[in-house]
DNA sequence: GGTGCGATTGCA
DNA sequence: GCAATCGCACCA
């Protein structure tokens, strides 16, 4: 079994976790035992309180308690009523942060996952999974082997024009020339 | 207790 | 271009 990233790799800040998710790879164990890997090729740091693009902008309410936990769990939330969002919560206990995974490509059959909605529902993703270990039995992530020199590209995140100047931030970071890259068609 | 809307997607 | 669809945040 190949190793896991440990709690520890997620015990940065939000940003400096994004930029390291590019290339790793992220695993789902399904209940009929089947193991779904997928590479990351596309994430955005919600990188703390003051964040206003950022689901704890107002504080902890009963949707983001897991964004408040310590780094190492998966934050799920329903968007628009239909979809799921995956991410990763970052630095330590009481810092709302996480990395929202937008986009995986898996390195055996090729299949990708472009946008945050379609990854959640590749991997069998759902609300269940709110508050769930991110270096457990069926949800984790590994190495991978992304080469160092590969371009990672960082771009203003998406869908959260609200947010001020914070909508400008560089958060949303790219594998450069990735066909799996979601969005809207303008890259920004 | 009522209302407005979103870290999206798919289809016209 | 826009409907789908619902939990949650906010106001009363």
């Amino acid at each position: 079994m190949k190793r896991r990233l440990p709690r520890e790799f997620f015990a940065r800040d939000a940003a400096a976790v994004a930029r390291d998710l590019l290339g790793r790879v992220l695993c789902r164990r399904l209940p009929d035992r089947r193991v779904l890997r997928g590479r990351l090729v596309e994430v955005e740091a919600y990188v703390g309180p003051e964040d206003r693009a950022s689901h704890a902008w107002r504080g902890r309410t009963p949707r983001n308690v897991a964004m408040f936990e310590a780094g190492g769990i998966a934050y799920v939330f329903r968007v628009y009523g239909i979809h799921f969002c995956l991410n990763a919560v970052t630095g330590r206990q009481g810092f709302p942060a996480a990395v929202l995974l937008r986009a995986a490509e898996s390195p055996i059959d090729g299949v990708s996952a472009s946008g945050p909605g379609r990854l959640c529902r590749a991997f069998s993703v759902d609300a269940s999974f709110d508050g769930a270990s991110f270096v457990g039995p069926d949800l984790w992530l590994e190495p991978g082997d992304l080469a160092p020199d590969r371009a990672v590209q960082r771009t203003a995140r998406i869908g959260v024009d609200y947010a001020g100047a914070w909508a400008r931030r560089r958060l949303r970071f790219v594998v450069a020339g990735s066909p799996d890259a979601s969005g809207p068609r303008r890259l920004r």
